[in-house]
DNA sequence: ATACGTGCAAACGCTTTGCACTCTC
DNA sequence: GAGAGTGCAAAGCGTTTGCACGTAT
């Protein structure tokens, strides 16, 4: 039942390669919180043939790195956000559309919820789910 | 890249079966938040012929009346929750064990993220990450 | 020279679905 | 009897991975 993380062994040191500098490029100089396909859409403009399979390889290593961070909203594909600043998220339940909240980050909830449980706490995940503006629009 | 979400039909009632129950039952009395796989094999000890489809139509359905929430932390599949009512979970990252955490839910956050987008709020989820109690004791 | 990274394609694994049959209402 | 639900198996589909080759250090 409990689902042990899968623990994979790492590079000792990491290459820089035009492929995962492309990436990250991409991932930094968006907002619309991408798919790896659409990331791999869009660094195929500049690398025609880098592979799906290398975008997957080099999300899952920046996230590690803390330079990404993956969003699992819904069961079906990740989304991956390039600002690895702690934020919040608002995500509409009409279109999927996932929105950055620039309130403040709570820190004081973790020391709230370190009251209920035996567990140590080291982050906390906070999204807001809604309807967008966009949508209210179309709705009327 | 905006995920609109799939509308599919209804059927404009709904029947009593014996799956259908024993899925509801299973889900009511553990607290384990399981997969579906899980439920499954649970189910099959009182109805040995129920096939794995069936367990997934009826979490979808369940999940949809409200019956049971869908927990899709991390990548891979889904955890359902038996518990309908509002409430706060903590996830180990060391083990996958998901907890109930019976802290009150702060309804004022809503109210605090609507100053920031101008979408509609209607709820939100707190999540919290951490080690839990077991795999501390286990790190010593 | 070493060993990390890539491309390609096949494999994986959870979830969904088509179809014929069954069962509830 | 109508049509919702089921069992079975195949298909779907996002993601991972094995392998041989390329390439950064």
């Amino acid at each position: 039942m409990a689902t042990q993380q899968s623990q994979q062994r790492r590079p000792r040191f990491l290459r820089h390669t035009r492929q995962r500098e492309a990436i990250l490029r991409v991932l930094r100089t968006t907002h619309e919180h991408p798919t790896a396909d659409w990331i791999y859409q869009e660094v195929r403009k500049e690398i025609p043939h880098i592979s799906l399979g290398t975008v997957y390889r080099n999300l899952k290593i920046l996230t590690e790195m803390g330079e990404a961070r993956e969003l699992t909203f819904g069961s079906s594909y990740s989304r991956y956000d390039g600002d690895p600043t702690p934020h919040y998220h608002f995500l509409c339940d009409e279109c999927g559309k996932i929105e950055d909240l620039d309130m403040p980050v709570m820190d004081s909830l973790e020391s709230q919820a370190a009251e209920w449980t035996d567990g140590r706490i080291t982050s906390h995940r906070l999204v807001f789910h809604g309807v967008c503006a966009e949508c209210q629009k179309q709705q009327q």
